[in-house]
DNA sequence: CTGAAAGCGCTTACAG
DNA sequence: CTGAAAGCGCTTACAG
């Protein structure tokens, strides 16, 4: 491939005047410019190898990272996380960038062999391939954030972790939590059933105990059982008494296994799912059950996913778009040193459709 | 930020040894491995840097590319580019790299200040930042396409444009145009109209001339009114006296505006749109000026996307996710130097619902 | 206004 | 089994 030294012998200047001729083209002649420029045109010259620039100059690489959760695949399916991506790329500044997309599919960090470092450092875009990283939902003390640490990578996290001196963007997931339980409390439901996606990324599912959640690496998924808890207690009962039942994933239709594994075993009255997509997988449960929705049986969500309101589906209204549009904003001012950005709490709200009713 | 040489110096050993250590273990002792393994942990080494690792074996960055057409906002709406980026996902390959997305907003490249190349070159990620890309519906000639050949950079077009020498994954364009447009001669049909996304990236809207489409640099259009006009002719109509209305961008609102001039001007009994899209903003047009579809008006679409079913619209089936994992795999294939791939033709299908009728 | 030289972080053929 | 050395493609301070 052609490169720079290639091009400076072809028009009979030093290898400099060509890096010039592209990079500060102000500090030579415009003569010099144009016939540099024709000569790498004539040589199919492509331009500076950004790989060479980025090392010598500890450059720009002109693409930002968006660190998810489990595989592109589920990114693409999953409702938030298109939300959320969405909202970064109205970023007008990615116009003139890349985004990368970065899978960390390796749920449970205890698994990998190498070490809590390598497991992160071995995916080879964590290694300096981007300028600057927006990391979605991974649990606490996930080796990529440690990686990123050590980078000094500027980074902006969405959801979770909560990492001390890194901007936050997210709701306040215990108080919307809490918002979600009083709902269903208040229709006078009192035999409710929790359905979340999972405590763990250890692929196990089923009813949680309580040292399960209370010491689960997700923070969000902690957070809101928190809130569910308060809310419950503050109510006059026992939490202890309420099933938790983790799915194990993240699509509806495991959700609907786990759904109907708790109707069957507590029969509750109404459910409680972290997500839309947990709660869509009650509606598939209760359709195979024949249960009548909200007449038999109560469902509220947490999302407003784009399909929450064509079923009819109760629900927590989280602003994803907005999160991708504040985490973007946020990175590139931390990529331009403009300001050390803090944390951005957005707020929730409440959604009443037609998958909530009075208990029966 | 720590680097090699200083996890070289903290262990004892030389640079190479730690280079080793992380690429070739089995070149070492186990122990001196596990040393300089402890010794990088306790610096906050992050392994080696991946901008000095490609740059000195000339090696892979461990990211794929997407090129696409216009901003990611716009990728990020519209259907079709949804579908392939869900193809390309599938392959399992992309766990373990990161996909890197790349926006050419930059339609024209004729309004490029910088001449061809370097309009290309300008983007970061096209100077080496990717191992391989899947270029999505460019303008014949894009500078991006010169820069990637500059580079022996492998590659795979979707769509378009046709490059000889580069496999190109999509479907026979002219023959499912003309299948689109006979559907609604065989139902009687004469006064037809032809809804076009845009025949140049030169933001131009309205009736297009002949000479505006026989020159058209954008494949995919081209080839889909050469099939209108041949199936047209094959009924034994002149080709010459059906609007061609070039909507000068991508989403239903402003194919709406189109379409009402379309409607207005001609009185088509049919409107044959090149998208999807196109075609939803014929039924917005439509509900403006109060004519019922398809009583008043037929209207057919392509690609059947996820759109299209809910709204009973007639249209012809492009297979899109089909497209991305095809792409994904024969650009694999060729960053492997397991084959030569060749070109991937697939096939489409008319899908008749309730959006065309008989001829009033 | 231009050019020679150092060095960014790394890998690998080669000598020991 | 280990280490010294060259060089990947580039940028920029410095001397002319």
């Amino acid at each position: 491939m052609v490169n720079m030294k290639d091009v400076a012998r072809a028009a009979g200047v030093s290898q400099a005047a060509v890096s010039y001729a592209y990079s500060q083209p102000a500090k030579l002649s415009e003569n010099q410019v144009r016939h540099i420029m024709k000569t790498a045109d004539r040589l199919g010259y492509a331009g500076p190898n950004i790989i060479g620039s980025s090392l010598r100059s500890g450059g720009r690489t002109g693409a930002i990272g968006v660190m998810l959760m489990d595989t592109l695949q589920y990114a693409f399916t999953d409702a938030s996380t298109k939300s959320l991506l969405e909202g970064i790329v109205r970023s007008r500044r990615l116009n003139a960038l890349a985004l990368t997309l970065i899978p960390l599919p390796h749920g449970d960090p205890a698994r990998s062999q190498d070490g809590p470092r390598n497991a992160g450092a071995a995916h080879a875009a964590l290694r300096g391939l981007v300028d600057g990283a927006i990391v979605h939902s991974l649990p606490d003390n996930h080796p990529a954030l440690l990686t990123l640490r050590a980078r000094n990578m500027p980074m902006v996290i969405v959801d979770a972790p909560a990492l001390p001196g890194v901007p936050l963007v997210g709701i306040r997931d215990r108080e919307a939590a809490s918002a979600q339980l009083r709902h269903v409390l208040e229709l006078g439901h009192q035999r409710i059933g929790i359905l979340v996606e999972r405590l763990r990324p250890d692929g196990q599912r089923g009813r949680a105990n309580r040292s399960r959640w209370t010491n689960s690496p997700e923070r969000v998924v902690r957070e809101r059982i928190e809130g569910y808890r308060i809310a419950y207690e503050e109510a006059g009962y026992h939490f202890d008494a309420v099933p938790i039942i983790e799915v194990g994933a993240f699509d509806p239709h495991s959700a609907a296994q786990a759904a109907t594994e708790l109707i069957n075993g507590d029969h509750p009255t109404a459910i409680v799912a972290t997500s839309d997509a947990m709660a869509i997988g009650v509606f598939e449960a209760a359709k195979t059950l024949d249960l009548d929705i909200p007449t038999d049986l109560s469902v509220i969500g947490f999302d407003d996913a784009p399909e929450a309101a064509p079923l009819g589906l109760t629900t927590i209204r989280q602003p994803m778009v907005e999160k991708g549009e504040h985490a973007a904003a946020i990175l590139f001012d931390l990529i331009d040193g403009t300001q050390t950005s803090d944390c951005m709490i957005l707020p929730t709200e409440l959604i009443i459709r037609s998958s909530t009713a009075a208990a029966p």
